[in-house]
DNA sequence: CTATGATGTGACGAACTCGTCATCCTCCTG
DNA sequence: CAGGAGGATGACGAGTTCGTCACATCATAG
């Protein structure tokens, strides 16, 4: 049963890894070029009859410009290609009290939203 | 460039997993049990003679909550560790109106950040 | 219909990780 | 000093991805 399994299946790699190519406008070939691999190789990531490596997931995350995390399919949808991407980027570049400022916010918002669902 | 990717090497999966690993108060068997494979494996890893597949980069840092770009180093230091992580949560938790006022304030802070450091 | 470009597919040997071991080493602690 | 825990290391066969191809499929433009 593919499903037992705790964690989920890297089934969502083919999918999630075409969605971004396609999402920066590349064809395989362009993108393999950017990843510096062969176009065949972007071809079976994508119809999941091979899986990367450790280095090639990281090169493809690299020329996607997106995170690895969203290429494994940890998190969801379309926030890796545009907001959480940037968010983290933003996030990032914050110093401490403004980092904080950003955590509290957001902690509170979603502490609130949560007894918003609990009388 | 903005975002130049120093193509840092994956030099850095080793050191990040064990900071990982201490920090979550795990020893190599214990994390090798909760993330499904051999203690030596853990080592191995660690001490840099093998990278992890795809599979298993995944367990890691399902085992040890941590985002898999983290583990790669391709974001910063200790934030995936600490704040990032939580924050991601509790973002992903929220519904359209307080995400975007999340995004609006994270963006505002960077923007003045940055602002402040040119004339 | 016929090129052309994009993609899928399957092969090859080389290189790698896999899980499973069995040691060895180095601190601690009793 | 003796014992044990945590970790490092290196082997084994088995399985997978690697890069590199050649070729099949498919859609679209000319």
């Amino acid at each position: 049963m593919s499903q037992s399994t705790p964690a989920a299946p890297s089934a969502a790699f083919p999918e999630r890894l075409r969605t971004a190519r396609e999402y920066r406008g590349l064809n395989q070939g362009e993108l393999a070029l950017k990843a510096g691999m062969q176009p065949s190789a972007i071809s079976h990531f994508e119809t999941g009859t091979r899986k990367p490596s450790f280095d090639n997931l990281r090169n493809l995350a690299d020329a996607l410009d997106v995170t690895t995390d969203y290429l494994l399919g940890r998190v969801s949808e379309f926030k890796a290609l545009a907001g959480a991407d940037r968010l983290h980027r933003h996030y990032e570049s914050l110093d401490g009290s403004d980092r904080k400022m950003a955590d509290d916010l957001i902690t509170m918002l979603a502490k609130r939203a949560e007894d918003k669902g609990k009388p």
